[in-house]
DNA sequence: CGGCATCCTTAGGGATACTG
DNA sequence: CAGTATCCCTAAGGATGCCG
């Protein structure tokens, strides 16, 4: 079985690819470089909206939770929206925008790929599909609807792509 | 939409969970929790092997490039195989193993997010399915099949789940 | 409760020079 | 070519204390 991708033409070795063209997973990085702002993300997934709970839950201190939630607002993967409990003052609650919400498919891979490969047999965080209670993986498939294996899977890069008409 | 994931009872906020059960994604950080790691994934799967390769095409230094292969190495992501090419001395060349590969899922949802969210219209490096042509992405779905939607997702608990039999 | 300021320690990573 | 050794700089993150 293939491990590597298929490589089309124009992305050989020699391209200078490296330096060239934008990697979009490099630019991810910018963005969500570090632990913390993976384990901030993940709180927010599991609810997780008030300040102290991001703290509580994942164990980081209050100043780097301070700044990665700061950091995370400014680049839109979390939005700051008051709210107000009756009788109470007003809070602050960080919650998914579409853009943050658009991880999931990320940190599912990465809560499947530690599930399989680093606890063969102990404790472990289930995600289920609330319908039919199976496990929920993540599967690589073309737009076409097809489940695609990695000998299938081809590598090119598409310089200029016009741009859809809105 | 919801954004978050429903969660199941004995998950709960207060559950003390962040400190008592291991997270599959925080345990996968302290293998592959930098930048430089990624990046020396991403190509591997592009087809680097030898030392050189890594060290042109993703830009780090060598003394970094050489930590993270040794690392990688280390945790069977890589397994370094010797090689030899008619009449040239013996070589070294990191290659992918199954635990390895079975990280394609999350470089490709990673790739896909900052594609959608980093280059809404630059240069971009395009997945596609080689039987189809069309564009490939990561996807949810339960091991029954179903695509799973976000709001169909559950996360559980399973604290002591059997052993399969072998 | 929801943070920010300050200080300090460690980890990540580059540059350069050298070796089998 | 495939690294290693050394040195140094910067980024990440914890502890503590303060503030609206």
């Amino acid at each position: 079985m293939s491990t590597t991708i298929q490589m089309s033409e124009e992305l050989g070795p020699r391209s200078g690819w490296g330096k060239a063209i934008e990697c979009p997973m490099a630019s991810m990085f910018e963005i969500l470089g570090t632990k913390t702002s993976y384990l901030i993300m993940r709180e927010a997934f599991y609810g997780a909206t008030r300040f102290e709970e991001f703290v509580e839950r994942t164990g980081i201190s209050e100043p780097v939770a301070a700044a990665r939630l700061r950091e995370l607002t400014a680049e839109g993967l979390l939005e700051k929206v008051p709210y107000r409990e009756p009788g109470q003052r007003t809070r602050s609650a960080y919650e998914l925008t579409e853009k943050g919400s658009d991880l999931l498919p990320v940190l599912v891979a990465m809560m499947r790929w530690g599930d399989r490969w680093l606890f063969t047999n102990g404790a472990r965080v289930e995600l289920t599909h609330a319908d039919c209670g199976a496990q929920v993986h993540t599967e690589l498939r073309c737009d076409a609807g097809h489940p695609v294996p990695t000998d299938e899977l081809e590598l090119g890069l598409n310089p200029r792509r016009l741009r859809a008409a809105r």
